[in-house]
Parts: C-alpha cells; sequence; structure tokens
RNA sequence: GCCUAUGUAGCUCAGGGGUAGAGCACUUCCUUGGUAAGGAAGAGGUCGGGAGUUCAAAUCUCCCCAUCGGCUCCA
C-alpha cells in the first residue's frame, strides 16, 4: 500500500507505508538526511525514524528550525545523563528538557554531594567519547507497571514520582548506549550529530520548583553540530558579558548601588542621570504633541487609597510595610503604582464626552518589594521610575488611543534602533469567563481594538489567549537587541477594574453618567529597565543625541589649553556637550581613554589647529574615524549630520 | 524568601593562624607630545559587618549584609 506525503513546498510524493521521514529525507537528498534531526507529521513533532502509515504532511526539521534544535539539545540532556551515569553510578535524575538555549538536567547526586563546574571538561570528554558511538535513540514504548518496576529496582525516586501522573499506555523509554530514561521523546535518529558540546553552568533548583522538596543539581549546557556553531556562540556569550549593564554601568559612572542606601535602590549618578534626562525630554516632548497632560503625584499615598485600588489586599501583605505618622497615627504606604493616584486626578472634577480621552502622563518612580535574590542591576530594582501614562476614553475611543500609543511606541524603537521586535497580544480565555472583570461586550470590543490597530501598524504579532490580566487584555513589546536577546519593553493595558472600584464617570451626550476605559501605557517600560537594555543593545555606545559626552578635547599639549578653551566655548554654543582632557598625557594616551569611555567624537587640537583656526576630528568607528581638519563652522556642520543620521 | 558560590586598595585580582601584595587608576615631579597605554616617586586597606575559638583571626567556626548563578515570585 502506497501514501501520499505533503511537503511544505505543496509537493507531494508517493511513498510505500510504513515508510520513515529518514528515509524520505534520503530520497530527496543525502545531505538533507544527514541534517534530519526529526520531523513533524501533521504538525506533530516525533523521531526521524517513525514510521508513518498513512498520507500525511510532513516537515524535515533540522538543526536550523527551532523545533529541531530542541530536539538536537534534549536529546544532548539524555547524554549529558549518559555520561553521568557512567562517571558517578549513584546519580539519579529528575528531568532534562531543552531550552531555550540549550538544555539541563536536574540531577541528584547522592552521597556524593555537589558536582562543581571543575567537573565539567571531564563530563565534556564523556560525553563527546558517548557521541561518537553513535549510538541510536531507540523509542519503546512500556506499560506503566514495567515502568515502575524499572525504576524501582533502578532506586530512582524522582522517575517514580513523575510516572504517578502518568497514562498507562503512553509511557514510552529512550535507550542510546546503556542509558535509559523515561521519556516521550523526541529524539536525534543517533548520537552522531552531537559534534560540540558546552556545560556552561551549575545551580539548585527543586525538585518540581517546590522549595519545600528536595534540591537538585542543575547542570546547563549547549551542544551543536558543528564546532565552529559552538564558537560563534561562546563568543556570543562572551560579547553579553562585555556588554553586561552592571559593568557597563559602573565603568561609565552611569549609576551605582550602596549598601547603606539599601540593596535593589538604583542611584543615578551624573552621566546616567544626563542619559536619562534626555530620554525623558525626547519623550515628553513627543507626548505633549499627542495631547498628553504631564502630572506629577507623590511616592505614597494613604492606605485607602491602596484599598479603594484593591492593590491592598492583592500585593499589601508582600510589600514595603506602611508608613505611619507619629502623632495621627495615619497610614501610608510607598506607592507601588502611579494608577491610583491618576484615578484620583480623574475623579478630582466632573468630565464630559467632551473632554475625552484625558490623557495623564507621569514619570513616576515607584517601589515594590522584590525578593532579594531576584534582584539585578538595573533589570530587576525595587525602586524605578515609570514612564506611565494613563488614558481614560470611551469604549469606541480605545481602538484610535491604542494605534496612538503603537505609534509612539514604534517612534521610541526606531529612535533607539531597536529593529527587530514582536508584539504579544494577550487575550482572555474563553473557557474561564469568571476570572475577567468588565462586560462580555465590552471586553470583546477591547479585544477588537487591539487586534486591529496591531493590524493596521503592521506588527508581527503572536495571541495568548488567558494571558490578559482580569482586568482586561493587552499588548507587550518584545524587544530584539543587537545580540537576538529577546526583552520585554513597553506594554499597553487595557482596564475596566480601577474605573469601577474608583467608580469614575463622565456625562455622556445622553447627560447619564458613564463609565470611562482606562488604559495603561509606557513606551519604555520602566527607565531603569529600559537603560539597561538600551546599554546592552548599543554596548555603552550610545547613539550621538543621548551620549552623556558627545564630545572631547583633546590638546596636543598644555601650550594648547587656551586654544581648547575657546574650542569648547564654541561647542557649547551649539549646544555640543564636550568635556576638554587637559591631563598631561600624550596623544595617544588621551585618544586611548576617550575610546574606552566611549566618547563618540573626538577633537584633537594642536599647533596647526591653533594656527589655522581648526579642529581635527576623530569618530569612534575605525574605519573612517579620521575626519582630519576643519574649521569649526564645518564641524558644527558635520556634528548636525551625524545627529540627522541617527 | 530558598539553594550554590563569592566578598582583600577606586577597578581587576594574588595571598593566607604571627608587620597586607601586584597591575591599572589616583597624587606629585620630569617629559610638551600628532591619532588606542611616556618615565619616576608617592599616597591609598580595621581584608563586607558582628560574635566566637585562639597567646594571636584577613585567614578557622557561627550569624548577619551585599553580590554572582539559579529556583520561586513579579500590580
Amino acid at each position: 500500500m502506497s501514501i501520499h506525503i505533503t511537503l511544505p513546498d505543496g509537493a507531494v510524493r508517493e511513498y510505500p507505508s510504513g515508510i520513515t521521514p529518514l528515509e524520505i529525507a534520503k530520497s530527496i537528498s543525502e545531505g538533507l538526511a544527514r541534517n534530519v534531526v526529526a520531523a513533524k507529521i501533521n504538525g506533530e513533532v516525533c523521531d526521524a525514524t517513525r514510521p508513518i502509515q498513512e498520507s500525511s504532511n510532513l516537515v524535515l526539521l533540522t538543526f536550523n528550525d527551532t523545533e529541531g534544535k530542541k530536539v538536537f539539545w534534549h536529546s544532548t540532556a539524555h547524554l549529558l545523563a549518559e555520561a553521568l551515569e557512567s562517571l558517578y553510578p549513584k546519580v539519579k535524575f529528575g528531568i532534562g528538557p531543552a531550552i531555550d538555549n540549550g538544555f539541563y538536567y536536574d540531577v541528584d547526586m547522592g552521597e556524593k554531594g555537589v558536582l562543581s563546574s571543575h567537573d565539567f571538561p571531564a563530563i565534556e570528554a564523556k560525553m563527546l567519547e558517548l557521541a561518537k558511538q553513535k549510538n541510536p535513540y531507540i523509542r519503546t514504548e512500556v506499560s506503566k507497571q514495567y515502568a515502575v518496576e524499572y525504576f524501582e529496582k533502578k532506586g530512582d525516586q524522582y522517575k517514580l514520582e513523575l510516572l504517578e501522573n502518568l497514562q498507562d499506555g503512553s509511557i514510552s523509554f529512550y535507550q542510546q548506549g546503556n542509558f535509559i530514561d523515561l521519556c516521550k521523546g523526541s529524539h536525534l535518529p543517533t548520537t552522531e550529530p552531537i559534534k560540540a558540546i558546552k556545560l556552561l553552568n551549575i545551580a539548585s533548583a527543586y525538585w518540581r520548583g517546590d522549595e519545600s522538596r528536595n534540591t537538585m543539581t542543575r547542570i546547563y549546557g549547549i551542544s551543536f553540530p558543528k564546532d565552529k556553531e559552538l564558537k560563534e556562540y561562546l563568543h556570543l556569550l562572551e560579547e553579553a558579558k562585555k556588554r553586561d549593564h552592571r559593568k557597563l554601568g559602573a565603568e561609565l559612572e552611569l549609576f551605582m548601588f550602596s549598601e547603606r542606601v539599601g540593596a535593589g535602590l538604583p542611584i543615578w549618578l551624573p552621566k546616567g542621570t544626563a542619559l536619562r534626562t534626555r530620554l525623558e525630554d525626547f519623550l515628553k516632548k513627543e507626548q505633549q504633541k499627542r495631547g498628553y497632560q504631564l502630572v506629577i503625584t507623590p511616592h505614597i499615598g494613604g492606605k485607602n487609597l491602596y484599598i479603594t485600588s484593591g492593590h491592598y489586599e492583592k500585593y499589601g501583605k508582600d510589600s514595603f510595610q506602611p508608613i505611619n505618622t507619629p502623632r495621627e497615627g495615619e497610614t501610608f504606604l510607598l506607592k507601588p503604582m502611579n494608577c491610583p493616584h491618576h484615578c484620583e486626578i480623574f475623579a478630582h472634577k466632573p468630565r464630559s464626552y467632551k473632554d475625552l480621552p484625558i490623557r495623564i502622563a507621569e514619570f513616576g518612580t515607584v517601589y515594590r518589594y522584590e525578593q532579594a535574590g531576584e534582584l539585578h542591576g538595573l533589570s530587576r530594582v525595587r525602586s524605578f521610575t515609570q514612564d506611565d501614562a494613563h488614558l481614560f476614553c470611551t469604549v469606541e475611543q480605545v481602538k484610535g488611543e491604542f494605534l496612538n500609543v503603537l505609534e509612539l511606541t514604534l517612534l521610541v524603537f526606531q529612535k533607539m534602533g531597536f529593529k527587530d521586535y514582536t508584539a504579544q497580544i494577550s487575550l482572555r480565555d474563553p473557557a474561564t469567563p469568571e476570572k475577567y472583570i468588565g462586560s462580555d461586550e465590552n471586553w470583546a470590543a477591547a479585544e477588537r481594538a487591539i487586534i486591529e490597530a496591531a493590524a493596521e501598524k503592521g506588527l508581527k504579532t503572536t495571541t495568548e489567549l488567558g494571558e490578559a490580566a482580569f482586568y482586561g487584555p493587552k499588548l507587550d513589546f518584545m524587544v530584539k537587541d543587537a545580540l537576538g536577546r529577546s526583552w520585554q519593553l513597553g506594554t499597553i493595558q487595557v482596564d475596566y477594574n480601577l474605573p469601577e472600584r474608583f467608580d469614575l464617570s463622565y456625562t455622556g451626550t445622553d447627560g447619564q453618567a458613564h463609565r470611562p476605559v482606562m488604559i495603561h501605557r509606557a513606551p519604555f517600560g520602566s527607565m531603569e529597565r529600559f537603560i539597561s537594555v538600551l546599554i546592552e543593545h548599543t554596548a555603552g555606545r550610545f547613539p550621538l543625541w543621548l551620549a552623556p559626552d558627545q564630545a572631547i578635547i583633546l590638546p596636543i599639549s598644555e601650550k594648547f589649553l587656551d586654544y581648547s578653551q575657546q574650542v569648547a566655548q564654541f561647542l557649547d554654543s551649539k549646544g555640543i556637550r564636550a568635556t576638554i582632557d587637559e591631563r598631561a598625557e600624550t596623544t595617544g594616551r588621551k585618544i586611548r581613554d576617550a575610546e574606552m569611555r566611549k566618547i563618540p567624537i573626538m577633537i584633537i587640537v594642536g599647533e596647526k589647529e591653533a594656527d589655522t583656526q581648526t579642529v581635527s576630528v576623530r569618530l569612534k568607528d575605525k574605519e573612517n574615524g579620521d575626519k582630519g581638519a576643519m574649521n569649526w563652522g564645518d564641524f558644527a556642520n558635520l556634528f548636525q549630520e551625524l545627529l540627522d543620521n541617527e
């Protein structure tokens, strides 16, 4: 009997029933067959060695496919387990999945205790040795009873616990070499393609993420079909380390932390403040153009405010504890969000439909008690400033406001040089409508508005059902930085809850009170987080308009300090931020230091320049950095040109 | 909050029960220079904090704090 296989390009081929994807690949080309790691049959990922009985759609997966990578890495996790078992016979295994970048395996080392990264080379060597044996990954379907007996005999309580939740009849083992694991797959045909392996990290993790359970040793690793790819990946990791915003932030004197001020409380140094202020000014100007009104609200708010907003009930226990006044015994909380304050602004006077939409914006600093172990540079802090705004509008205006915000957010990304981003639209789960506040019609209208607005802006979107907040649907931007890493930045959220809780209303054309819709939005997200991403994206080489120091004047010798002062005054008059390196150092040294400080423009002045009233300009980029001598006016023009080209 | 590791000069790090070390940075002096590190001298530390063991603790033990990597959480 023969079957029809439909390939992704639409081609239909005829094969005998029972043929495997691997054999199909071979029939197409040997090269393809060598690269096939797994297959997708009618949308389901499976082993490339699984026979196909019926006519199907087939996608052959290689390492270049995301799903192929996962299979590859998952198979490597099994290889890691095999190596560990052969090196440490007492080891017991938890789970060993593929992750976005590689894989991990959770293991219990038993009496041997902890493993350390010093053990990695030996384990890697063992893994490579085992990979070279080209053992096939053999799938066996087993009964639950058989599986239980197997792991009982082996004494692996973790696998036994996993088995408890599995249905008899859907249990499979995979074996490669001497190692057998409970696993639903899929896997590589053999260990052969695993040519380059690196164990990266060791950490502890609770069994099943439950802190009352055993801690397991988690070993992270990554693998590739080619050594070159591993080298490139390791290079990327190194590059990421060099760009770490914590390191660059300290080196470039952007921000600091102080034990005495407190963990997770960033202190913005003058240069960081200059950078941040420019970002804020940029957004303020753009918001003003779009009808936003800037407000300032206090850093604390009365407890009743948060009881009204519902935040107290939901987060009160896990927040910074209340502040009490000594005499009156009033209770205040550090504000964890700006929206309750903004709701009060909306409520402070009667509003008409003619006033809507009302757009209230604030660079509002908020305080949240993040767990000590969670703090991380500027990306995870306890005090941060949101580029917050709340739009109060009618249901009909939601789409227009969304378009407005999307346009602003895209402008921000463009201005910062983020070219690759997707929008995640989070909708409610239709199966559990009771989890959400607000009427059905309003939800449907808002969800439709978001989807349409995103489509009109031509955004690449993903849609997640059930990811909406209980108070409304939202859209989050996922931005890829220069190293290809994804970050969640801007967010737009529809909120039906707070207008309800604050009993907000406006008078409609019918003279009746109506409930406004509230939209939270923050194109940057938070200044701290955004700047941390910006630092890593640009590696500290900020665009000219943002750079704290745009230019530095380097006198060839102290004799030209006077001339340097004149140049500095001219630059200042042109609004160019420049300083003079007045040290008695060689020019080479001054250039090197300016490079290290990542200052975009160097202006070198010596006898030649002083005599001819010119400046010699050197830009950061190596290729055509040396622009030679030019008169002051020409430099000002060049500067403007550089600004305009950003 | 939990698990692992770390904490020595501004930075990067060495050392290690008995007078605290290097390189860079810093200060001073010499050098007055032409596109990524000129030379010399000097200053700088209660070795994260507290308690304990000891004749003696930066070193060993315990408790805190901070940080790294994870886990859990994230309005």
